[in-house]
DNA sequence: CTGAAAGCGCTTACAG
DNA sequence: CTGAAAGCGCTTACAG
């Protein structure tokens, strides 16, 4: 016989099925007793609200889509679960995905959302092919915003926001120079993609103004990249800091010196980025660029909510603070 | 004028809408041609199947709800992800939710679920409070299932699946006898909960057959802990190794230690249990217990469609096993 | 304040 | 192989 449905609610409760429904909406027009025998009824038989069912004739909102490159990055992890529960507590409900750096699957992800009807989504897109999977929103003229990496130009339909990458980058290397480096390499993050050449950027302006040679060291964005380095730090360059393109490319470089029986800190200042959890419990604790994202997550919620049920519009590019939590590692 | 509908589509290629639903399900009644008419009329016209219509018509499938106690712990992330993609893949998309370890939290959030009409969870509960939350799918009648802590006691209902965890650690307490450690202590996991009691087990089955006197060190499964406790051992107790209750726990021993300018490994073997991604990576490298949970993940999605689409319920309990992997940490 | 009717976009028998 | 009709569980005007 299935679910009850609001048919089976009004004949339990002596109503029709438009009075049901009214009671669902919470409308004023329903007296306070009839609402009391409805929701009894609801309560004896076992009813359950089909949501599905009511957008299919009213307005489709209630469902947001998540898409994120690498969800098992601690980063994105924080960003993804503080946009999903800011979503969940303003009443929508979120499908989340892990593309996984594919743009394939990036693309088919996105087609499966607009099938089940996402009223909107937030994207911390992959790099490559972005026409399949935008070009695909454009059509449905789906509201999207992109964040963290800017990957499509058409900023005026997928409004981007980010951490401001560049003064981060900024920050690292002018208190590197001020603790007294001087041989400062910028190590991890993958060439020509937008966030590494942000957070280069930074670095580079900084070394341009002191007169400073700079030293890019362009590879993965992995704690295994960071051990390589910390080899070659070791065995073969001459530098004595690093700024690291995120915090995982640092934590390989500190626990590569501290393979080698050495610890970075006076003799080798290193700074993280991203200031993940992890930053500040390990040994020693990681100097990083604070991005707040969590609330950079809850602010990226918010604005998607604003968008959806106001209509305002995003500005087509915002960028949030950044600052520099100083530790040991780097003094 | 909204979205085109299987109308549109039918006006457009000049056939009746029956005809375009047979096409959208690839029908082998409809022949080639009017099959290529209506998909390039869907083309032309941009169309974009709405499945919400379609399930409220048809037997409800396609969503997945997936409930995580602790999203940005990386073993349930990595997990998490796992399952998603493997669900993705089968061609039902996912909800995701992070209940925080909130009891009300998560009964909310299964409740969202169910108005969203999901076909089928898996759940990583919290502890406390299972009423509210597995009460309401027993009266929905949904297929769930429980993984990773057996919190509600009907696995008739809600059936459970884990890696062996008291297996791993039998495993881990008799590699460190083997290496000469007699004075083992069990470092982190909150007291009386199932996941806590099952790890500690086989430590304490394993330590009672050698005539070794437990020592058991609850507390919270944080890197943080973990930290605190190798002040501990190096200010006051008198231990030659350690169980951890996960990784976390045991990278805090290992960065405490360092923090102190020692390592562990010969003079203080240490072992963490679930392998994260982060055990192999961080210096000394982590002997742990490896639950290889992104192939958990996908068992339990293969095990959940297989429920869902073929109606075969799983056993109400399932251990998978879980083998050591040794590294420096204890050597 | 409440009821009868139409409709949201699909699928599902049932004819032809 | 294709079409006309009914129905999935709700909401939405429109009467009363």
């Amino acid at each position: 016989m299935g679910r009850p449905t609001i048919i089976d609610v009004a004949k339990a409760a002596g109503v029709s099925k438009s009075t049901v429904s009214l009671v669902l909406q919470n409308s004023p027009s329903v007296s306070d007793s009839t609402r009391k025998d409805v929701r009894r009824a609801m309560q004896e038989i076992g009813y359950v609200y089909n949501r599905a069912a009511a957008n299919l004739r009213s307005a489709q909102i209630g469902l947001v889509g998540l898409v994120i490159n690498d969800l098992k990055n601690p980063f994105f992890t924080e960003f993804a679960t503080a946009v999903q529960m800011a979503i969940s507590a303003a009443g929508y409900a979120t499908v989340v995905a892990n593309t996984n750096e594919d743009p394939a699957l990036q693309a088919r992800t996105i087609a499966a959302m607009i099938e089940h009807g996402v009223s909107g989504l937030i994207i911390s897109p992959v790099y490559g092919d972005e026409e399949a999977s935008f070009g695909q929103l454009a059509r449905a003229g789906i509201p999207a915003m992109q964040v963290l990496r800017k990957v499509s130009l058409r900023t005026d339909l997928f409004p981007f926001a980010s951490p401001d990458y560049a003064a981060g980058g900024r920050l690292a290397a002018e208190h590197l120079i001020a603790s007294g480096a001087r041989r400062i390499a910028f190590v991890g993050g993958i060439e020509g993609r937008s966030v590494t050449t942000e957070r280069q950027s930074g670095y580079l302006a900084v070394l341009a103004e002191h007169g400073i040679e700079p030293r890019l060291m362009p590879g993965r964005p992995t704690r295994a990249f960071g051990r390589e380095c910390a080899d070659r730090f070791i065995d073969a360059l001459d530098c004595d800091a690093a700024v690291c393109f995120n915090d995982l490319v640092a934590l390989g470089v500190s626990s590569g010196f501290a393979s080698r029986g050495r610890v970075v800190g006076r003799e080798f200042r290193l700074v993280g980025f991203d200031d993940i959890e992890e930053a500040a419990q390990s040994y020693p604790p990681l100097t990083s660029v604070q991005c707040d994202i969590a609330r950079f997550g809850r602010d990226m919620a918010a604005t998607l909510m604003a968008w959806l049920s106001a209509g305002e519009v995003p500005a087509p590019e915002n960028r949030s603070a950044v600052k520099l939590v100083v530790r040991s590692s780097s003094a």
